[in-house]
RNA sequence: UGCGGAAUAGCUCAGUGGCAGAGCAACGGUCUCAUAAGCCGUAUGGCGCGGGUUCAAGUCCCGCUUCCGCAACCA
């Protein structure tokens, strides 16, 4: 078994900027390529940009710039928030490369002579406002676009798809023999749980998308572009292209004769399909070894809700520069929040690690122990380790102990654990330094072996203990390394062949200056808030601010390629594309303008609701009969049940838009639909309703 | 509604049948090498609710509540 590392994050879409999220799963991936490297092990670090897509497109579009420009600005971006990071990633895999391209298509070629991919065609119907493809209850003849309330059309067109429904067994057999290729096990019972219901060929290419991947040999089409961006995870490496390389070196392995791949990927739960599903079969279709962990992450939560430019309340990178270092930001992450988890970030939780676990912890500890060099040994760290000191021996196995957890918690990607394991070390020796008291025994003469052997524990703890946290504070080991005098950086130095009291070539302790400040919380949290009503402020003003992609594209801790031909891939078409529902109600432009005729045809009449009962098998739905002035009720399906109780609307005076074609839901057919305010994030349903009485079936003008 | 998770100290979380824990925050004491840091001590719990199995249950079983995820659902 070759011993090499290879990890990745996702490839980040360029249709936002940077923020925290990205900046966590890209860490996460750092301080892991870090680690892996400092043991020894040849390790690779993959990042990189999805830049395809009719997202893309528009947005470079509204922008009224070339895509290509477009594209380019976002990347460097991305590229400049990573550097301040101290993010070492060792290549950075753009969709757009032209090698990337060549493979991809390489890729379509091979799924096609393995008989993976025909050519079919794709029909649904299509709304031409929002320009895409809309799910329709199976039966009907009419149905209309939610958002416009007009006609769908009906559009057929040429299509390749992916016999996904081919490997559903061999999938279900793959998680059951590789418990760890999804992780979490929550995570991976869910991958199984979906697979399980059944998967559909997948839609793989589009017409109406030009930029993109040409399929070969058909022009007019343009590959899919969740097919396109996974294959980054190869392409980068080399496969089907000869620009780039380490496809040997580091995605293939094996066990027991058989073919895997040493691969990581870090994604979050928002993508893990494309992850667990998708990208698995695409490569059993190509006889590649699949990656051997697809590991989940959680998102970062701020006020118990997802972070993100829709919610308004994202961390924004610049504002964390301001107040924190890169090593402060990182180690927060790491510590505070359990990899695989939803981790709450808040500036009074950040200030406080920093303050009790950096400053006051490892900050401190090389502040007293280097002062004591200093002040008693004239800067000439001594190497006295005869264990004269009380105890030296219990600091010593107890920092051995830690060093072996906080290894096998890191390499099972428990950082915080990790972390704790580290900081235990660092406790140990602070209680050691105390009790032995070397400020008293630098008094006395005769207790002058005693001192060098406090002191040559105190401070060999501290060097093994900087050389454990190197990977997650890369500045800090350095500077605390430098100030103890030791030779190179702590990152060449791998712990584990870092023996306690091992003779090294130790320099003067001259210049000692604290690790990390003491932060100061109402300070810090003060100036951050008032900064960000400012920016709150700012962005009010300006109502038509461009969303992203989708709700469900700007939440994610990664940004993730959240593809625009997913239309076509279900096909269903849910909220992919920019759409008005994405915006905030309160400041919304009105869209596009109507004649009166239009509104003409929009029968809204005053009714009463008669009865009302939650419909089986649906959360959202409550089955209405209303009187609307006709001879018998009419009945209508209303998502309403989250808010409203049946017993709770019934009575209540409404208004309905009477001449909608009907439509069936849950088995019930719904004649019409009400008319409700949706407020706030959730679209809080609030019945629409008459300030003084009104007869029933009179009509709304 | 179905499937899968979760619920333990003020906060973040450990704890797979044997005396309920750690770190942070709080309070009291103490040291002076150090960044008002360190160290010692204190207090803090109906382990979501109700049943059951067991000599013994945060821990296993059944039922329930609340929250989260996935699926369905919003005409």
């Amino acid at each position: 078994m070759k011993n090499t590392f290879y990890v990745t994050t996702p490839i980040y879409y360029v249709n936002a900027e940077p923020h925290i999220g990205h900046a966590y799963t890209t860490i996460v991936a750092d301080a892991l390529t870090k680690f892996k490297r400092q043991r020894g092990i040849d390790s690779f670090f993959l990042t990189g940009t999805d830049e395809h897509g009719i997202n893309i497109e528009r947005k470079a579009e509204e922008r009224g710039i070339a895509v290509k420009q477009h594209v380019d600005e976002i990347v460097d971006k991305f590229k400049t928030a990573f550097a301040r990071l101290d993010i070492n990633y060792d290549r950075w895999i753009r969709t757009t490369d032209a090698a990337h391209e060549e493979a991809v298509q390489k890729l379509w070629t091979l799924l096609k002579e393995k008989g993976y991919i025909y050519k079919g065609h794709y029909e649904g119907w299509f709304c031409g406002n929002c320009n895409e493809f809309k799910e329709v209850e199976a039966g009907d003849e009419n149905p209309t676009c939610p958002t416009h309330l007009k006609a769908l059309e009906r559009v057929a067109e040429a299509s390749y798809f992916f016999k996904l429904s081919a490997f559903q067994e061999r999938l279900l057999k793959y998680y059951e023999a590789h418990p760890e290729f999804v992780q979490p096990e929550a995570r991976r019972n869910e991958v199984i749980s979906f697979v399980k219901s059944g998967l559909k060929d997948l839609s793989v290419s589009r017409v109406s998308v030009k930029w993109g991947i040409a399929v070969p040999d058909d022009a007019e089409h343009t590959i899919y572009v969740w097919l396109d961006a996974l294959s980054n995870y190869i392409t980068a490496l080399g496969w089907g292209n000869e620009h780039f390389d380490g496809f040997e070196k580091y995605w293939l392995n094996e066990v027991d004769g058989k073919p895997v791949s040493n691969a990581l990927h870090l994604v979050g739960k928002d993508i893990l399909r494309f992850h667990a599903v998708y990208w698995p079969a695409f490569l059993l279709a190509a006889e590649v070894p699949l990656p051997k962990t697809v590991f989940v992450h959680g998102m970062l939560l701020k006020g118990g809700q997802k972070m993100g430019k829709s919610t308004g309340n994202a961390i924004k990178l610049e504002t964390l520069h301001e107040h924190f270092t890169n090593d402060m930001i990182r180690y927060f992450l790491l510590r505070e929040v359990p990899f695989g988890q939803d981790g709450e970030v808040t500036y009074e939780a950040m200030i406080e690690r920093v303050n009790a676990d950096l400053a006051n912890g490892l900050g401190n500890l090389a502040s007293r122990t280097l002062t004591m060099v200093k002040n008693y040994f004239a800067g000439q760290p001594p190497r006295a380790f005869d264990a004269e000191a009380d105890d030296a021996k219990g600091v010593r196995a107890a920092l051995t102990q830690a060093k072996e957890k906080f290894d096998d918690e890191y390499a099972a990607l428990n950082f915080s654990r990790a972390l704790e394991a580290a900081w235990s070390g660092i406790a140990n020796v602070d209680k050691f330094i105390t009790d032995n008291q070397p400020w008293k025994l630098a008094k006395d003469e005769a207790a002058r072996a005693k001192l060098e052997a406090v002191i040559s524990t105190a401070y060999e703890t501290l060097r093994q203990v900087v050389l454990l946290v190197a990977p997650v504070l890369p500045h800090t080991a350095k500077a605390i390394w430098q100030q103890m005098g030791l030779a190179g950086e702590p990152l060449q130095f791998n712990p584990r062949e870092a023996t306690w009291g091992e003779a090294l070539e130790i320099a003067k302790v001259e210049n000692v200056t604290p690790a990390f400040p003491k932060l100061n919380k109402e300070k810090i949290v003060s100036e951050i808030e008032n900064s960000e009503d400012h920016q709150a402020m700012a962005t009010d003003s300006q109502p038509n601010a461009p969303s992203d992609a989708s709700p469900k594209a700007t939440t994610g801790t990664t940004a993730n390629p959240v593809a625009p031909t997913e239309a076509a891939n279900k096909p269903s078409a849910t909220a992919t594309t920019p759409s008005s529902d994405d915006t905030k109600p309160a400041t919304v432009a009105s869209s596009e303008k109507i004649a009166i005729d239009d509104f003409i045809k929009v029968e809204l009449r005053a009714a009463t609701i008669l009865e009302a009962e939650r419909v089986p098998k649906a959360d959202k739905l409550l089955r209405l009969q209303v009187d609307v002035g006709e001879a018998t009720p009419r009945q209508i399906l209303a998502g309403i049940a989250e808010y409203y109780a049946p017993e709770e609307v019934v009575g209540k005076k409404i208004v309905i838009v009477a001449n909608l074609a009907p439509r069936k839901m849950r088995g019930f057919e719904s004649n019409g639909m009400l008319l409700a305010a949706s407020v706030g994030e959730n679209g809080r349903p609030v019945l629409a309703t008459f300030g003084e009485e009104v007869p029933n079936g009179t009509r709304l003008k």
